[in-house]
DNA sequence: TATAACTGTAATCATATTCATTTCAGTTCA
DNA sequence: TGAACTGAAATGAATATGATTACAGTTATA
C-alpha cells in the first residue's frame, strides 16, 4: 500500500487518539516522522471530505470530524489509493491477440480485485486501528486522553 | 499491479496460445513492447519455478512446460509481486504510541488483505486468461494454433 | 493592532525506482 | 564455423516519490 494511504491512516489514528484536541501538523509530522508539509497535503484531502477539520492561524491545526467507528480503511483507500491494484500493462502490441486484449483482461480481473479488496478494508474502522495500535504491548502510553 | 507481473502473464498466456512452439524473447517483447533483455529476466523466473523452459542457442526460446489450466495467477504473484499489498511505512517515530505501533498494525491487517487477494487470484488459471483475451472482440486473430 | 503560530500551496531539489540499452560470454543448430 | 539464441552484468535515461524552501493568508492573544 502507498504511503499516502499509510500516512494519512496514522495522521486520523493519531486524532482518534487526541480526540478534542487541534494538533498541529508539525505534531502529526512527528509522530509520523514525515515532513509537516506533506502532512498539510494529505491532510487537505481528508479534509475536502468531511472526515476532518483543519483551522488556520494561531492555536489551529487539525481535528477529527467524524466518529473514528463511522471512517473506515476503505474511505482512505478511495481517496489516496484507488487504482493502485489495477495492472500497468500500457501499450503492448495492437497487431497481436494477446497484446491486443491483455490489458482489458487483466483489467476486468484485477477491477474485481480491487473491489473486493475495498470490502475487506471497510471492514477496519479508524477506531479499530487506533484500538490495535493501542493494544501493542510494544509501547503503552496511558497518558493519551483516548475518548473510547 | 506491478509490470513484472503483467509482464509474467503476458508471456505465458502467449506461451500458452502457441502450443509446441518456441518463442524467442525478441517475439514476445514485440507482443508486450517491452526490451527483448526484460523478457528474458522475468521469464528467467518462471524457469527458474519450472513453468517454463529455456533453450539457448539457435532455433532456441522459451516454452510452456506445465499445463497453462493448472498455472494460476497466485503462482505469478508468488514470483513478481509477493508483498506489493504491504504498507510502506518504514521509520515512524518510536517514542509515540501510533508511531510505534502502526506499522504492525497495519502490517497485520494488509497481510490478511493480501492473503485474500490470492486467494482471489489463485481463482484465475493462465487458461482463463487465455479464454478472455481471445474472446475479446478487438482482435480476432484465428490463424494462432492452440491447444485449447 | 502587532506578533507569533498556524494552514495552503507552489516550486525546486534530492533520492529511489523502474526500464531500456549495451555488451559480452556461453550454447546450440545447421 | 557462423548465425541465432539465452544469461547476466553494467550503465544510463526516465519517472516517481518525498523533502525542503518560500511565502501568502488566517487567527488568537498580549
Amino acid at each position: 500500500m502507498n504511503s499516502e494511504f499509510t500516512l494519512a491512516v496514522h495522521s486520523l489514528t493519531y486524532l482518534a487518539l487526541h480526540p478534542g484536541w487541534m494538533a498541529t501538523s508539525n505534531a502529526i509530522a512527528e509522530s509520523t516522522a514525515v515532513h509537516p508539509v506533506r502532512v498539510r497535503k494529505v491532510l487537505g484531502l481528508l479534509r475536502k471530505q468531511g472526515y476532518i477539520a483543519a483551522k488556520e492561524g494561531c492555536a489551529g491545526g487539525f481535528i477529527l470530524q467524524v466518529d473514528p467507528g463511522e471512517l473506515d480503511l476503505h474511505d482512505i483507500y478511495k481517496i489516496t489509493s484507488k487504482g493502485t491494484l489495477l495492472p500497468k500493462c500500457s501499450s503492448a502490441n495492437p497487431d497481436c491477440v494477446v497484446g491486443a486484449n491483455m490489458k482489458t483482461t487483466l483489467t476486468t480481473i484485477f477491477g474485481n480485485a480491487e473491489k473486493q479488496l475495498e470490502t475487506f478494508l471497510a471492514g477496519y474502522s479508524i477506531k479499530d486501528v487506533a484500538l490495535m495500535v493501542r493494544q501493542h504491548p510494544s509501547k503503552q502510553i496511558t497518558e493519551i486522553v483516548t475518548g473510547f
